[in-house]
Order: C-alpha cells, then sequence, then structure tokens
DNA sequence: CCTTCAGATTTTGTATACAATTTTTCCATG
DNA sequence: CATGGAAAAATTGTATACAAAATCTGAAGG
C-alpha cells in the first residue's frame, strides 16, 4: 500500500476515533511527525480528507480538525435517511434484478437468525452491523445511480452509525431495536417487490431514521438538555458505551 | 490566487466543456506542459477533481477524464431533486427567518418579471439562470443542513442545469419552462409558509425534476432512441444549443 | 498594562530530483 | 505473422530544498 493511503487511512481513524482536539490546528510538519513520512503524502491524504469534510483547509493556514457536534451527526443521518428512501422508491419503480433480489432475501435470513437471540457481545454487535450493512448497502447500489452511491458514501465516514454505541449501554433497547429493524426490513422489501414505489420511500426513510431515535435514546439516558445538539459528538457518546463504530 | 487553485479551476472548466476526449488519460506532465506549472499543484487539483467524481484515479496509473454520459446527469439530477424536496419538507417544519422569507420574496419578485418578457438572449438567459439558482440555493442553504448543503455541492458540478441549452433552441419550451417555474416557486413558498411539510416536499421534487424533462425535450428533439442514456452528454447536448451552462 | 509593529520563526506553496512502478518498444522465437 | 518478454522510456510516488505567506515574539511607545 503507498505511503499516501497508509496515512489517509491511519489519520481517517485517528480523526473519526477522536485522538485530536476538534478545531486543533493540524500542521503538516506534526503529521510527518507522528506518521514518519514526508509532507507530500500528507499533503494528499489531507485534501482527500478535505473532500469528506474530516477536516477544514484554508488556504495558505493549513489544516484543522472539524469539530464533529452531535448536530453534524444528526444531520447526515437526516440526508442519509432520505437518500436511502429514494434509493428504495427507485428501485420499486425499476423492479429487482434476481442477483439484488437473493441478496437482500440473503441479507433478511442472516438479520432473522441474529433477531432470534440478541447478545452484547462484540461479535454479536459486529455480525448484526455487518448484515444491516449489507442490506442497506445492497439496496443503494442495487439503483445503479452512481451520484446517490456516492453521496452516500461521503457520508459514511461521519459516524452515521451509533446504534453499536447504544446497543451495549441498554440491552431492552437493543432486543427492541433489532426486532423492529428486522420487521422493518421485510416492509420495505415486500414493498420494493410490490411495485409501490411510495410506500417504499417512506417505511426506508422512516427505517434508516431509527439513527435518529438512536441519538435521542442517548440523550435521554443521559438527561441532556436541549441544547445538546452543540456538543461534540465524542463527549456525547463517550459518557455511555465503549467507542464509536466508525468506518 | 494560489496556482494550485487556478490549475484546479481551469482543469475543471476544461473538463465541463469537454475539452478532453472521455477516458482520455491525463497525464501529469501534460497538464504541466498546458497550465505551466510543476507537478505540485496540478497533483493537488487532480485530487480534488477525484473527489468531484470529474476525473478518475488509479493509485499509480494516474487519471482519466470521467466520461459524462447522460445518465450521469439524468442521475445526478434525479439525487439533486430528491435532496431539495426535503430542504423544502425541513422549511416547512422548522419555519423560515425572516432573512430568509425576504430572500425568497425578491427572489420570486425577480423572476415575475423575467417570466413576464421571455427572451432568448444571453443576457435573459444568463439573468433567468441566476435568479433561479438564487431560490434553490438560498432554500437549500436556509435548512442549516451542511451535509445536505454538501451533498448538493457536489453534484453541481456536473452540468446539472441543462435549460439554458434547451431555452436557446426552443423559445415555446422557454416561455412554457419560464411560466410553469415561477407557479412552482410560489407553490412552493406557500407549502413552506403554511408548514405542510408533505406538500413542500412533493411540489419541491417536482419543480427539481424539471431538469429531467429538459433533457427529455432534447431527446425529442434530436429524435434519439431507447439508449440515447448511455450517449456521452457533451454528443447529446452538443447537436442542440450553444454551449452547457456549467459551473 | 495594553497596543503596535518589525523582525524572527514557523508553516504552507512550489519546483525538482530521485525512486518505484507502469507502459511502451522491439527483437527473438515459435 | 503472432507472441513473449526483456530492455527502454515514460509516468507516478516520495523526499526535499527553496520561496512565499502567515504566525509568533518581544521590545518600544502610549
Amino acid at each position: 500500500m503507498s505511503q499516501e493511503q497508509t496515512v489517509y487511512t491511519k489519520l481517517r481513524s485517528m480523526l473519526l476515533n477522536g485522538e485530536f482536539e476538534p478545531e486543533q490546528r493540524l500542521t503538516e510538519k506534526h503529521i510527518c511527525d507522528i506518521l514518519e513520512v514526508s509532507r507530500t503524502p500528507v499533503r494528499a491524504a489531507l485534501l482527500r480528507l478535505e473532500a469528506q469534510n474530516l477536516v477544514v483547509g484554508q488556504s495558505n493556514r493549513g489544516y484543522t480538525v472539524r469539530g464533529i457536534r452531535v448536530r453534524d451527526v444528526w444531520d447526515a443521518n437526516v440526508v442519509r435517511a432520505v437518500l436511502e428512501g429514494s434509493a428504495a422508491g427507485a428501485l420499486a419503480r425499476q423492479g429487482l434484478s434476481d442477483e439484488t433480489r437473493d441478496t437482500l432475501e440473503q441479507s433478511l435470513r442472516e438479520y432473522g437468525e441474529l433477531a432470534e437471540n440478541v447478545e452484547l457481545t462484540d461479535r454479536f454487535l459486529t455480525l448484526h452491523s455487518s448484515a444491516n450493512w449489507t442490506f442497506h448497502e445492497t439496496l443503494v447500489s442495487a439503483t445503479g445511480n452512481e451520484s446517490l452511491t456516492r453521496s452516500i458514501e461521503t457520508l459514511a465516514y461521519m459516524p452515521v452509525q451509533i446504534n453499536r454505541t447504544v446497543f451495549a449501554s441498554d440491552r431492552a433497547y437493543a432486543v427492541q431495536t433489532v426486532r423492529s429493524g428486522l420487521a422493518e426490513h421485510h416492509g420495505v422489501v415486500a414493498a420494493i417487490l410490490s411495485g409501490d414505489a411510495t410506500a417504499a420511500e417512506m417505511l426506508m426513510r422512516t427505517h434508516s431514521q431509527k439513527a435518529l431515535r438512536g441519538i435521542e435514546a442517548v440523550r435521554d439516558r443521559q438527561k441532556l438538555g436541549p441544547d445538546y445538539l452543540d456538543m461534540p459528538f465524542t463527549q456525547f457518546i463517550g459518557g455511555v458505551g465503549t467507542s464509536v463504530a466508525a468506518a
């Protein structure tokens, strides 16, 4: 793997794991020292991170760590839900290929098995996250709309999935969410297969918005005031579970 | 302005104006020779163009010009319509600030004056494009959702607006589109002000999808077959008007 | 004590040399 | 004539030196 790839990957995970202070200045030299490479790959990596909104760059003034607030995660999820909803609607209109239908049904089966006995082990959480991801990912890319796929991918680098964190701290919430998640997945697929675009879009959007319910759950659990949306996201989530399920 | 900015801007407009063959290889040296700079700013510009999907990069193998097909423009507009629709819905829910309402009403007045006598002059087309842009732009940024704003901006670098081209070639279409556009703008604002999120979203989405009708108009005008979506966009649009109104 | 501003320092922007990799050329071989 | 593959050329990846710009420092002046 090229140095630039390495730098990009490492910096991204450091940023997502909150290893820098929000708004902290990121000088090229500093990063060079940490990762022991020259400025060239660092500059390239920073440009890509800027395109993904993880760092903020100003000409002649370098970069700063983008401070991710709860509001940013909320907003990204709102957009993601809208886009995934429209993906479901589009699929209902254009129909599913046999291959996509197989993948989706496979994903439903996997998810179904998981829903039968919810654990709070790392293994389970990873499996759940993966099965869930497959479903969403398959559905979106099946539309064949590259702009749509890319738009959603861009959002995915912001922690759009906070369920892992909330699950780990609240068994009842986890069980309830996995069960209803399964039902919703089935509902979306049914709507798509029946060709009801409006229903498919609405069901999928509502389902994707479940991440917002997760945010609200964390808010309630921490008994936060009305301006919690302006909190740093790492601080918000930090008080609850173990770590952010990113990337 | 920095060299990198210059290179980025020039390359972008060259790409959007179809001055390179689709899929053509873009070597760094070639660009350096054309723009008379060293490789450093060129590499930076290429990274940013890649993030915007205008060039395609492969590690150790440089970049190629992304061939923009009609389908890509269509797809980008589908996504844009969905996002702008959701922006209108969000505004209906959260209400308009006085400032936003003023800007929107100002935009409606400007658009109204334009609609009263449609010309096919460059001046008119530019004014129309600008008034229209203001309306859409204001509406989206008023939501305060940065992810939403950025997602739409990313799409904007693909030629999402083809009206200028179609207008110039068909007066009846232009008059009809400007008139109905005005009515639609009013309808969206009314729905937002009345707090009807569903109506606002639907009206705005339908309105934004007018760009798709423009594509269909070009298709019909050129009497193209069913696989016109796979055509290079520059070729598709080239046979009709003057130039693509990009950036 | 605070403000101002010139000089020193740091940091980013650019060019370029060299290394690593890919692509092309072209000759030997079947 | 087609094919394989090694040598040559071209191209990208990386490091680094220097230029340009921003930031910091500290002393002078109010």
